[in-house]
DNA sequence: CTTTATAAAGAGTTAAATATCCTAAAATGG
DNA sequence: CCATTTTAGGATATTTAACTCTTTATAAAG
């Protein structure tokens, strides 16, 4: 995958809060069991995103977490990111030690080309975007 | 990265085989050494690549490693895949649990072609292929 | 035949990612 | 105030990748 797993748990919460009525507050264990996620360590990478201000955090009895503005504004590449740091590195394909135009590889400009693309696929649409296509697409098929 | 650091040393060990001189033995310690690699890492990687047939290995006084021709004629993804397994796993980059063309998230259609020419960028063309553009383009700049 | 140089093989270590467990803090309901 | 529920935070455990060390096998040179 060109995430690790803990970038991967992250979107999949957001786009799962993302994918929930206005102001519903849902619980960590909630997420975890609807996405098959490890409830602990989900609970470690929402409190991360607390902080990060992606999610708002309500403690107590009838509490637990909803996706901000900020979230729903954000790429999906600005989140994982923020989760588990560059996605997809600047990396020679051919293994060079750098990566660079001055000092192309025979696979270079193809690959930056490709990297490019990547990148704008996940970070042209926002989480807002995402998943109301995903409502349309996937409900009818659930 | 897109392969792991152990793929990514067998394929430089495998370009700079590619490189020498014909029928040339090269000590798994230089190629460590010029490579940057640690060394007795990379000589548990030229033992494995030596049993699935991509180098030849010869031991003692005078011996050291050259590369196949098998491995002349294999693409670089042929061999990180046989090295660390399947390179850009098929996984959905929204993190559904199947990525599949019958239940596709908003981002499917242009990730599949993405990895589709990832996928080609590094198997359309042999090592002997990219070592010798390799040649012509960097060592005049060396 | 002995020494030396090299790869092969296996065991062991370290480090990083992933996952679990436990206690504390906060909010709610009685 | 007390009990319960839920997140917060820290400690610990497990797993996997990365790296190292040691011994053995093999070939060549003297
Ligand atoms: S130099 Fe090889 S991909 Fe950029
Ligand atoms: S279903 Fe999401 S990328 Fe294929």
């Amino acid at each position: 995958m060109i995430y690790t797993k803990t970038g991967e748990y992250a979107i999949r919460a957001i786009l799962f809060l993302a994918r929930q009525p206005q102001d519903a507050l849902i619980m960590s264990s909630e997420i975890a069991e609807r996405e098959d996620i490890p409830s602990h360590y989900l609970a470690k990478i929402l409190q991360r995103m607390a902080k990060y201000g992606y999610v708002d955090s309500f403690k107590g009895r009838g509490g637990g977490f909803k996706i901000t503005k900020l979230a729903q504004d954000s790429s999906i590449l600005e989140i994982v990111e923020r989760i588990e740091g560059p996605v997809i590195t600047l990396k020679c394909v051919t293994g060079l030690k750098e990566c660079s135009d001055e000092h192309p590889c025979p696979l270079h400009d193809e690959w930056s080309k490709l990297r490019d693309n990547i990148h704008h696929l996940i970070s042209s649409k926002s989480v807002r975007q995402v998943a109301s296509e995903y409502n349309d697409n996937l409900k009818p098929i659930k």
